[in-house]
DNA sequence: ATAATATTTTAGACTAATCTAAAAATATGA
DNA sequence: TCATATTTTTAGATTAGTCTAAAATATTAT
């Protein structure tokens, strides 16, 4: 169908363009897919040759809508193989990516659709990031980071944004997980760290870079 | 590592030497992973420079100690997939081997382990065939062909020769799967067909052809 | 033993993906 | 506006894996 290598570079753009909006520059994509950017170039021009891309030299480029779904399929396989991974096969949440970069690319409806079912359609991978469903579709996240909130709000963790594995082992090491609650218990004016309450237990600090990272709701009021 | 390529390679002639022992030949090899000549002399002298087969001009090549372990490092793998899709997907045993030639490429020391751990350390995969364990042993299946055994004779299936999913559908459709108990009845001298009773049900007449593809050893006496 | 046949290797070319260096286009800012 | 800096594209080379056609070697059959 599309080559590994493809199927990198849609992700990529489709990520960027998530993060920035269209018009991704050949340099952004040459970060993310860790080449140089005449790579890029000849890539794009494969892409758009095979309606992948809108692609116009020096403008920047965005997604058709047979591309976007190409990647929307590349995220759906790679979240819910992160998940399988954590739910069946014990691992970490800071151990299931690179692994998931390879398994994303296996190429068969059936064990993708299996894999959903014997997990029971789960709407949000191990770090909080929402699956895309066979068509596609998946709930936009409305988090923010916690660095957003006020003194004495409650909230409940939905997510991080830096999901490198030194960021997740210092949120398993401090106590935060998906659906813990955080309460802000006062912001140092100093520095911006924050003193925090996660489920009741003794205040910790976090730096505001920390805070920035952590993606999180207003909890409801329930009983 | 190695490339997805190479390890097609060293499967394949570790799989001919299965079947014929050293000195496997070139065009047995291009033959297996659907390529010619040429190309497989270009590949043969590569993973001769990587000390992963004894190759010299036209005599033939065998494995070394290193490229065995290769090799039977992506039967386990490709074994385990099989078994995984099988018992917690619910494939068939006639749709996992396109799957499983995917995954078995996919680098993952902790995956495989897991897996194994979570199927519960198998010894044979969905077609009876031997998984080596993480040091590349495995039980040397003594099984012969239906056909070699005689009258009167019961014995347990335990495998296939042809793997085909057209061969795998036919047995389902009469009934014929691991573990089953094969009577023979009787063998029609014309055509060597055998009259067969599976599991104690009405007997049924299979063809030579299948006969030989059919993997079983004699039944114990119990009780 | 020699000729015919079959197998294997070499030579040379192609594709996908990559790179470096140079040229072209765009953006910036005095 | 126009020179300078930055970004992007082109040109040309490289590597892994493949192919066809031709040459070299081995096998087989008279
Ligand atoms: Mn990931
Ligand atoms: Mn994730
Ligand atoms: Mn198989
Ligand atoms: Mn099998």
């Amino acid at each position: 169908m599309h080559s590994f290598t493809e199927e990198n570079y849609l992700k990529a753009i489709f990520k960027l363009i998530e993060q920035d909006g269209d018009g991704v520059t050949t340099n952004a994509i040459a970060d993310r897919v860790k080449t140089k950017a005449a790579s890029v170039t000849d890539m794009l021009k494969k892409l758009s040759d095979k309606k992948l891309i809108n692609y116009r030299k020096y403008q920047g480029v965005s997604l058709t809508s047979k591309g976007e779904k190409v990647a929307l399929n590349i995220i759906r396989k790679h979240r819910l193989w992160e998940m399988f991974l954590v739910e069946k096969l014990d691992f970490k949440w800071d151990e299931v990516h690179d692994v998931a970069e390879e398994l994303e690319h296996i190429n068969s409806e059936k064990l993708i659709s299996q894999i959903d079912k014997f997990l029971n359609y789960p709407k949000v991978d191990p770090h909080g990031d929402p699956i895309p469903d066979k068509n596609g579709k998946f709930q936009i996240q409305k988090s923010k980071p916690v660095s957003v909130f006020k003194q004495n709000d409650v909230l409940i963790m939905t997510g991080v944004v830096d999901h490198s594995a030194a960021f997740l082992q210092y949120l398993d090491k401090v106590g935060i997980a998906l659906g813990k609650e955080i309460k802000i218990k006062n912001m140092v004016e100093f520095d911006k760290s924050l003193q925090i309450i996660i489920n009741k237990n003794t205040p910790i600090f976090i730096s505001n870079e920390a805070a920035k990272n952590i993606l999180a709701i207003k909890k409801i009021k329930c009983g």
